[in-house]
DNA sequence: TTGTTATTGAAAATGATTATCATTGCCAAT
DNA sequence: ATTGGCAATGATAATCATTTTCAATAACAA
């Protein structure tokens, strides 16, 4: 059964619970595939749904990246952004920024080669520095077609 | 002769000037390896030379980011980070951070690898959205020795 | 030496994120 | 089905990094 009862089962039995608020957040997480700041999320649900507060948005998006289910992204436009965190190894990706306009752009290139590159890093880390990599991150910054 | 005169010729003939609070924010960059935030630069320029403000540090930092003379750092705690652009290739470096207690380490491995990855990865990103990219940046997040 | 103008610093403004706290409502145990 | 404990919520206020403003200063080319 898709749909509603995707994200229940994960918060079950770990002393936390599934509210409307938690699920608002997380339907309009998926209904795009943009990277989203709190206020942009805010702004959204508060069209259909004005009981949702800007800090329960905050709190969740906390909690959903603690919990990897978002990622968090720090572009460095003043604001973090999340996106859903896919299961799928298509869905793996990186992000193209520029830095004059914030554009933001995912890219699927080279996976293969990146995730060798990639647990061979982590391995030798995890051994050198003791400790547990959750995650990693690439990015590349340079100037879009229009500010360039 | 290195020294004083080591930044002072990329700030000539550009229409910048060379001040005396633009040396004394690179001395301090220059004297630690760590990654610095604006208020820690702030704060150890000001024991010995209170004339100088935040907000010039501010705007320095701006600066020699774009100048490309320091790299740019958001780690996610709360401030941004600098540290000074090495030149070298062994200074090519990223960064290890606990997701805790926000210790920060600089890994050197695998650069040789990373490099021919990166390298083709900017070429088929260039083409294929006309981007020119000026940098990239690597990160593992994870739980160091102590925050496990 | 001087005029132009980049740079500076103090203070105020901005804006994102976090803390506080009284209230609400989820859910496991009954 | 009810209920008690406590996780979650939301409004507000507080915090804190960063930016803006603006008058004063100083670098440097002429």
């Amino acid at each position: 059964m898709p749909g509603k009862g995707k994200w229940q089962n994960r918060f079950s039995g770990h002393g936390r619970r599934w509210t409307m608020p938690r699920e608002t957040i997380l339907q309009q997480l998926s209904r795009t595939k943009k990277h989203q700041s709190p206020k942009e999320i805010f702004s959204a649900i508060n069209k259909f749904n004005p009981g949702i507060g800007l800090t329960t948005i905050y709190r969740t998006l906390e909690l959903l990246d603690k919990m990897g289910v978002i990622h968090k992204l720090r572009i460095g436009d003043g604001q973090v952004r999340y996106e859903l965190q896919g299961k799928e190894k298509e869905d793996h990706h990186h992000h193209l920024i520029c830095t004059s306009c914030g554009k933001i752009i995912d890219y699927f290139d080279f996976i293969d080669e990146e995730m060798e590159l990639i647990k061979k890093t982590e391995k030798a880390l995890t051994k050198k520095h003791n400790f547990v990599i959750n995650n990693h991150n690439i990015e590349f910054y340079g100037l879009c077609e229009k500010c360039r």
